[in-house]
This record gives structure tokens, sequence and C-alpha cells, in this order.
DNA sequence: ATCTGTCAACTAACATGTCAGCTGTGGGGG
DNA sequence: CCCCCACAGCTGACATGTTAGTTGACAGAT
């Protein structure tokens, strides 16, 4: 097999964002890593990405760098640049490092709920079903998030959700594979619904076994994903 | 008050490490930022440090967006980069994040420990023992982290050692400042042995509730930190 | 005396030049 | 026929040149 490339069409437009260039490559590049616009194993080369980008390759190095601690490519050094390829034993890890930190933050959110933030999450719950209604899968995941996220953010550490974002970068990028599948949409509300009622009735160990049940629907999905597209999967 | 800069002469000697010239650069800075020897919130500059460590301005370059990622320098662009000041908030932060890391994997060890590990776990206990007799605070602080990583180990997850230094970079660095204190160390290994006890009799929940308890100790310890070293600490 | 606008000096960000290590190929030897 | 090594081309690591944003000092106005 000729050693696969990634294909530079497919890199977002610099110009869409402010700030240092740098810092444009790094989001233009991991856009397109999480999209699969660059392919899980394909190789990194910085000619080719200054070319398409249009700038030089010192931002490219840079950003390279920082996918590089996003565990998103792999670097050879002296040799090549790599997009990572998947890895079940890393979404695994992935899969008990995020329950460790979301079921702490559930826990704690039990403890210290405010009226304000039953409401929120009331609020994101009813926009869920609405949006299990009308099968809108795209807003159902942005909703999924911002429910992760309220209940991230009570914990008032501002670095809980980066870090759950960080460590869980490789199993989001799986996720983006799954289709659809009828009557899970509405199976996650249930289950969002049963972490909402643990919080609310400040029940830290409902609230643990609710998030954690949530939370391995998820992996259990991702699991057949190795035998359904092993070319995307560290033999 | 004038612009505090870090001192150049306390940067190691680069030809002690091998590989990548960038690396060694930030293992160097690294070091120099955990050992104090670069005071938090003073300024780095390039030039400086390529004149001390007689290396090109790209290596630094490097190294500071990596140790920017550890949040262990301050970028501000265009402008200057600074050894990042410690932050009770953050130290607070890591302790909760590195807590709910920690915890998970005490539970997950009590359920699968192997008689392998008990006895390694054993062995660094009695070998801690003997560390605090001896008042070898130094070996003390090596074998309390080899206590730590068996545990972590356990779980098969190369990243959870990983990601709980990232984690605890800035209580690492606090961590540094204790004194020894009476007493302490010989708590800390009845701590220890607690939780080797709930590991070998599978009980997750009392493994969980005597590393919670173990952890808690330190921060703990490092909260009147604040008070003693204010100009070490974000105002 | 204090505040403000201008400007010069400095620094990091970005561009480009150079070199050394890796990689794949082909020829010679086993 | 296969294996090993030499060599050439390529690429990334490192050095250095260039530009543009920031900062702080100073002059002039209030």
């Amino acid at each position: 097999m000729s050693t696969p490339t990634v294909n530079m069409q497919r890199l977002k437009n610099l110009r869409e964002f402010n700030g240092l260039l740098s810092d444009r490559v790094y989001e233009a590049i991991k856009a397109a890593i999480l999209s699969f616009d660059f392919e899980p194993g394909a190789v990194l080369r910085k000619g080719p990405i200054c070319d398409a980008l249009g700038v030089s390759r010192t931002p490219v190095s840079d950003a390279i760098i920082k996918l590089e601690a996003d565990r998103l490519v792999e670097v050879f050094p002296q040799s090549s640049t790599r997009v990572a390829k998947m890895s079940m034993k890393e979404i695994r890890e992935d899969a008990f490092l995020r329950e460790a930190l979301e079921v702490a933050a559930v826990e704690y959110t039990a403890l210290h709920r405010s009226d304000e933030l039953l409401a929120r999450l009331n609020r994101s719950l009813r926009l869920q079903d609405l949006q299990v209604e009308d099968n809108d899968y795209e807003e159902l995941f942005k909703a999924d998030q911002e429910f992760h996220r309220l209940i991230l953010g009570c914990c008032h550490i501002d670095r809980l959700h980066a870090t759950v974002g960080l460590v869980s970068n490789h199993m989001d990028r799986a996720r983006r594979l799954l289709l659809p599948v009828p009557g899970r949409s509405s199976d996650s509300v249930i289950e969002h619904r049963r972490i909402y009622k643990a919080i609310k009735a400040s029940d830290p160990d409902a609230a643990r076994i609710a998030m954690q049940n949530h939370l391995r629907q998820l992996i259990k999905r991702l699991e057949p994903l190795e035998k359904q597209r092993p070319e995307l999967f560290v033999p």
C-alpha cells in the first residue's frame, strides 16, 4: 500500500478566525482531523499544508506541536508526522478517564446544586425532547454537550471542562462515525433525565450510577467500530 | 517594582540529555520552573535563554509552546512570556481533578488487584518505614510517588499516570515549598497502609475513602502557603 | 503635577535559509 | 533468489533574517 497523504483541499479558510496565525492553523488542522477530512494514519507534510494555507512553515510547526499534545498527531522525529490512528485501547482509556472526571463532577453537583442550575438542566431536557421529536440529530448533539457542560460548570472548576475535552479527543473523533440508531436518542434523554432527578434529589450515589450508566452506553456503541472500520484503527 | 527576570545561570546543561534539542530545552526550562530557579511571575525572554543554552530561537519557542500546554508559563502574544504564578484556585482545581482520577484508579485496583501487586505495594511500604526511621525525606518522596504509580499502573491505562502528572503540575510545584513536619511522614505511611489494606481486602469503598483522606492531607498542608509566600501567588 | 498622544526601541511572530537524519531504491554479494 | 549496504532525494530540525505589535519614555497640553 502506498503512503496515504492528507487531502489538502479540506482545510478551512484561515480568514474565518482572528488571533495568532499559529492558533488559526492549529484550529484548521484540528477541525480537519476531527471531521476525518484528514484520515487516521495519513501522513501530514508541512510543505503542502503551508502551500494550501498560504503561510510559512513556522506557524504550521507550532500547530503540530500543540496537536501532538492533544495526541491527535504522532510525530516521528526527523521523519514524518501522521494523523493519529484510532485505537480502541486508547478510546477505552479515554472512557475511563472521562468517567472518573464526570462522575466526580456529578457527585459534587448533586451536593451543591442551585435552583438556577436545576432550571437550566430542566430547560435543556425539554429542548432535547423537542429535538428527539424532530429527529434533529445535529442540534441534539449540541444539547447533549451543553447538558454535560452545565454539570461540569457547577463545580466552578474552569479546567474540568478543558480536561474532559483534552482527555476525550480520541473518543469524540470515533463518536462522529456513529450513525443514528432508532431509539438511541430518546434513551439518551431518558438517561439524562435520570441524572437530573438524582441531582435534584441531592443524591450523589444515584447521580454517580446514572452518569456511569449513561457514559457506558457510548463506549458500548463505540466498541463495534473497530471491526466495522479496521482501516482507521491501529493494527 | 521593576520587571523581574529569570536567573539564567540556573538552567541545566543540555548535554545531560539525548533526543531532540527542543525536548532537551523543554526539560531544562521545566526543571528550572518546578525547582523555583525560575520564579513564579518572572518574565522569560527568548533571547537570553538562547544565549544561556547556546541554541537558536526555534527550539526555545517550541519548548515554550509545550510549557504553555502544561500551564507552567503564560504567553502574552506579541509581548512576553511569564513563568505562571501559583494560584490557590488552580491548586484546588488540580486537587479535585487528581482526586477524581486517583480515586477511580484505587477503586479499580481494589477490584482487580493481583498478588504480585500486593507484594510490590507491601515492599514499598516496608521501604517507606525504613526511610521514616532514617528521616530520609528525599527518598521517601520518591517512594511515595512509586506507591501511587503502582496503583495507577494496575489499571493498565498508560495515560492515567501521564494525565495525573499533567493535572498536578501546579500542585507539585507548591509541594516543593513544604518543609518537613515532624510526624507527617509517619502519618503518610499510615495512610498508605490503610489504602493497602483496603486494596488487599478488595474493598473499593474503603479504598476510596482512604485515598480521599490521604490526598486531602496534602491540600490541607498547601492552603497556608498562600499567606506565607504571597509573592508567589496571583493577587 | 498629571494626563495624553507620539514615537523609538524592543520583542515575539512569522518567513526563509541551511543542514543532517531518515527512507526507499538499486546494485552487488552471499 | 534474497539480503545487505551505499547512495540520492526528501523532509523535518534547527538557525537566522524580517516584520509588525507592544511598551514605556518623553514632550506637550491641561
